[in-house]
RNA sequence: GGAGAGAUGGCUGAGUGGCUGAAAGCGACGGUUUGCUAAACCGUUAUACCCUUUUUUGGGUAUCGAGGGUUCGAAUCCCUCUCUCUCCGCCA
């Protein structure tokens, strides 16, 4: 959770950071100070009146010496429940705001309202000249390699099937991009795709994006909570996560996941409802850095560097964005978006979001590490990007190298190996 | 799915109602000793929050898997859950 001493230090420059996301957060900020104030004396007040009912008990020997103090320690345990019962409603209130403050932006993050106040990086790769470009989904049903109208009798509008060569071309980009990973030095983790609540509520997903996730039956028997995830970096940023602070020599850890993702979108009604851009299921590669505070400026760079090397390997015209206040995620205090060119829409579309989220993952996780063994525990920085989305590199591909006659694929030179062959048609 | 056993500090492991924030050992750190190393000996060794103090310091509260309950008082008793282990059954 947020660390209420850098609001109790100074509260005025933590408004400043926030505001430049959104102003209204001010409002916020200003009642935790006040819940947190009104905390703090309650729990004095508890304190001192546990103080005093446990050196009432620490005099007692006996059975017969308890009767004697029965009745004061009695009428004290009363006042601390009182205390207690306004001091858990205290809890609640602030812990209910708390879980909806996003995290600070980065000093070099551009303040801006919302897509339209991002910045352009840097723009490679060259757009391919095609005539009446045809759509992935055109083609691709054209070729047999993707449906959707079957698709939609099995599981509703938003889901696909990849048949034959467009398959195995899915599975050739994921072969592709774990290799490449793999090479890169990450550490390849195949994770579940159902997890905890508690793991949600950590990576920021939870509770403000509720709607956005697929919600298993909870079990009334044990309790449990889960989810689908809507990325890998839910698993793999919540591995390392536990009382025990990492080993200083362990790190940065480098993780990287190929998973299904799903997303339930519920706000995205009307965008995109055709293809395979937004889909409630689709497969990811997700890459994790888990680094020291000083060091995740540069591993964000590294992270960014590593997939849109991917592109380029690709052959897949791309920029770069640096996002603006009004548009990075939740847990991100600063981000890049890598966008790919569709040549069916004549613009560049995201296929990665590359995010430092500084310590903000790591205090809700809880995931630490000591620089040696005497010192005490740091919390750590977790970076997350998609290196990259399939579906999208998947269309991407079909419509950047689609042939002039509209009736085939080039396969990228980087692909050739893993689908053995050149061309789809 | 059935049956049983567990969960205690960095680790091993005592502890079944108060003198236990927790024995002992290991490890780590500091010191003595030593030509160096080793050994031996002495000492230190959890975390969070709060109060106090000029820094030193001193004090309080919480934490023995998690949550709840009983009690003046809980690591210890009761309930629920989670996880781990063993055996049997079933199964990619």
């Amino acid at each position: 959770m947020l660390d209420l001493k850098l609001i109790r230090q100074n509260p005025e420059e933590f408004k400043t950071q926030l505001s430049r996301r959104n102003p209204e957060l001010v409002v916020q900020i200003d009642e935790i100070t006040k819940i947190d104030e009104k905390k703090r004396e309650f729990q004095k007040q508890t304190d001192d009146l546990k103080s005093q009912r446990n050196s009432l008990s620490k005099s007692v020997k006996s059975k017969e010496e308890a009767e004697g103090i029965k009745e004061k320690a009695q009428i004290i345990n009363n006042q601390i429940a009182e205390l207690d019962k306004q001091l858990n409603e205290l809890d609640e209130s602030l812990n209910n705001i708390l879980a909806y403050i996003p995290n600070t932006p980065q000093e070099e993050v551009p303040t801006g309202r919302d897509e339209n106040e991002n910045v352009i990086v840097h723009t490679k790769g060259e757009i391919p000249k095609i005539e009446n470009p045809l759509t992935h989904y055109e083609l691709g049903e054209t070729l047999g390699i993707i449906d959707f109208e079957r698709t939609a009798k099995l599981s509703g509008a938003r889901f696909s099937s990849f048949l034959g060569w467009g398959a195995k071309l899915q599975r050739a980009i994921i072969q592709f991009m774990l290799d490449e990973a793999s090479n890169a030095g990450y550490l390849e983790i195949s994770p579940p795709v159902i997890i905890n609540a508690s793991v949600l509520q950590g990576t920021g997903q939870l509770p403000k994006f509720k709607a956005d996730l697929y919600h298993l039956e909870p079990d009334p028997e044990s309790g449990l909570d889960q989810y689908l995830i809507p990325t890998a970096e839910v698993p793999l940023t919540g591995f390392f996560a536990s009382e025990n602070a990492l080993n200083i020599a362990e790190l940065p850890k480098r993780l990287c996941a190929y998973t299904p993702c799903f997303r339930s979108e519920a706000g995205a009604a009307g965008k995109d409802t055709r293809g395979l851009i937004r889909q409630h299921q689709f497969d990811k590669i997700e890459l994790v850095h888990i680094c020291l505070p000083e060091e995740s400026t540069n591993e964000h760079e590294k992270l960014s560097a590593h997939a849109e090397s991917l592109l380029e390997k690709l052959g897949l015209p791309f920029r770069r964005l640096l996002l603006c206040t009004g548009d990075i995620g939740f847990s991100a205090s600063k981000c890049y978006d890598l966008e790919v060119w569709l040549p069916s829409q004549g613009k560049y579309r995201e296929i990665s979001s590359c995010s430092n989220c500084t310590d903000f993952q790591a205090r809700r996780l809880n995931l630490r590490f000591k620089r040696d063994q005497k010192s005490k525990p740091e919390f750590l920085h977790t970076l997350n990007g998609s290196g990259l989305a399939v579906g999208r590199t998947w269309a991407a591909i079909v419509e950047n190298y689609q042939t002039p006659d509209g009736r085939g694929i080039v396969v990228p030179e980087a692909l050739r190996k893993y689908l053995g062959t050149d061309r789809i048609s």
